[in-house]
DNA sequence: TTCGATGCAAATAGTTTGCATTCTA
DNA sequence: TAGAATGCAAACTATTTGCATCGAA
């Protein structure tokens, strides 16, 4: 179940989310600062794209060959858990995971699989209708909106 | 790659669309009626929910105990290609598949799981001005709309 | 009588779990 | 030095594929 980041992370911008900050946090909740846990922060917070969990581990494994991806998967959670990071369903393809970053959405072609990053603005007054008429708060960063880019439109 | 119904059934409601319609339309494009796509097509004409694919495996060999996983997501697929049927993510769990219906949207409880049908309309501008600013033909139904319900918010 | 569809087995992708061991706090 | 986290192997879920056989048109 995921959470919404905590206030002392959700303020800022992701190239100001330092891998010190994140593992404060772990620390500051009770959990452990370890090889693996450090190096994955660091891999999330440098990344530009969204990272599925196997590139995770290979950025991880060229550092630290030992560690193994069902940790990359164990600590994933862990950090969702803490807010620290989320997870996006693109398609049919694996999770991608990121940092929790402002809110944009993201549109992922059917056919070519290409994204294309938007603005939240767009559907703020839609989600906020269905949060009055059904009491539903959408997330609309836990699944990508999908369709037809308009290259494959004409194709 | 999910293509949309043709017009000889997009235009009926979903309860309009009679296993023989269905029969007729996959011979005349070329396919052949067997007993296990007859079997399908009548199970996701009858059925009032979304199925997973292991569901209508059940219910097609309640009648029929020879027909197999494998030709059931293989017909799934000759079906969507033809447009009459098609699949939608809810959450993690496996796809859930139905008749290809009138433009209804789901949100589902990333807790409960909890299923919410609402009418197409109230995200039909949102989505007109992706179009109108990417070329983005947005499809809501590929993927349910995920977040929290009333209850689970309270929670 | 052809070739599209099937049943079966095996493979695959992505992820999760059990358990003995390690190492952080 | 307690117990959280790890590495590894194995299980698991959902789906796909190869192939010999079957049967609809």
């Amino acid at each position: 179940v995921p959470v919404p980041p905590p206030a002392s992370l959700r303020a800022e911008r992701q190239e100001d989310l330092s891998t010190r900050a994140v593992l404060l946090l772990l620390r500051d909740r009770g959990c452990r600062v370890t090889v693996p846990r450090r190096l994955m922060v660091e891999t999330l917070v440098a990344a530009q794209e969204l990272l599925t969990a196997e590139e995770l581990v290979g950025r991880v494994t060229d550092r630290a060959p030992e560690v193994h991806a069902s940790t990359v998967y164990r600590t994933l959670e862990t950090l969702e858990r803490l807010g620290v990071v989320e997870h996006t369903h693109l398609g049919h393809g694996p999770a991608r995971w990121h940092l929790t970053t402002a809110e944009r959405h993201r549109l992922v072609c059917d056919r070519c699989g290409a994204i294309t990053e938007i603005p939240a603005p767009i559907f703020a007054s839609a989600c906020a209708e269905v949060e009055a008429a059904y009491g539903f708060a959408v997330n609309l960063r836990h699944f990508a909106l999908s369709g037809f880019c308009s290259a494959c439109r004409s194709a």
